[in-house]
DNA sequence: TAGTCGTTTAGAATGATTCAAAATCTCAAT
DNA sequence: ATTGAGATTTTGAATCATTCTAAACGACTA
């Protein structure tokens, strides 16, 4: 049902791990191939659902834990709207999301870098950015759900 | 301590409410009196315990309701980061947030309509869009703690 | 084979927010 | 002024995502 990863796909992670100290695990592929597999910014609790067709006995704290690990390793980003359960991405190209109010959907927004130069370039002088995250809330006219 | 309304924050308050038909109630007025007075994104607990020194009794889950009403009614703005408690803001003119990592204070951030149109322009064209957040997370240099 | 250290696990704990039901208040109509 | 209908407030319980704790496990090294 699920493809494992590529061999590019392996590397990225193993490459991830190991630049930050910490070890492979299978839990940890697992988890990370449930999110290449289907990229729609599943909850914590639909990865581990995911998951655990492939790994039964998988607890939910390690899909917490896996997925933290590879925020803090960048390579997942975390995806906030309001007061909901935090979804994650793996797409690591600079992009915004567009969350549909209707079906609750989350679509990522390529990204124009000089947007982003525009951005960086409205704050005081003294303010150094490390992130800056763009969402915007809405609906889909047609909505054939792509 | 905290000042009164004047006669136009009042009114801001009562059109918004009788435009949505709700009523104004003492727990509003203070509420709504609290958050204009010290204008740093207080989460509903400091508005709580800001609001209690006027009106001792007043109780936590009022609070909710109040900001609540105010989000509806167009008076106020949510801001969110990462899973941290909500933080509420009065500044209805067009702006994004700047969180100090460091501080954890958020601070207001002109945005030029400009960079808005631009935004509206890199959404596909059936995207409807309500609200756009804009959110920096990072350092001030020199901290003189504005 | 034993020791170390990071990882996983289950379940308890936390904390922000929401809910439920009863008490109270506001305001328009009398 | 008084009343009644409906909105609002209150308290405390409930919910839900997330974090924590402590024990078990595993991989690797001495």
């Amino acid at each position: 049902m699920i493809q494992n990863l590529n061999k590019h796909e392996r590397e990225s992670l193993h490459e991830a791990l190991a630049k930050s100290g910490q070890k492979i695990t299978p839990q940890r592929e697992i988890v990370y191939t449930v999110l290449l597999a289907q990229r729609d910014h599943p909850t914590v609790d639909e990865v581990y659902h995911r998951a655990l067709e492939t790994m039964p006995g998988l607890s939910l704290a390690t899909v917490y834990n896996c997925l933290e690990t590879f925020v803090g390793c960048g390579l997942v980003r975390q995806v906030n709207h309001e007061r909901e359960s935090t979804r994650y991405c793996p797409n690591l190209a600079p992009h915004a999301h567009f969350r549909d109010e209707s079906t609750g959907r989350v679509h990522d927004i390529e990204l124009p870098k000089e947007i982003l130069e525009q951005l960086t370039k409205i704050l005081p002088a003294d303010f150094e950015t490390e992130t800056i995250e763009i969402s915007f809330q809405g609906r889909t006219k047609s909505s054939t759900q792509n």
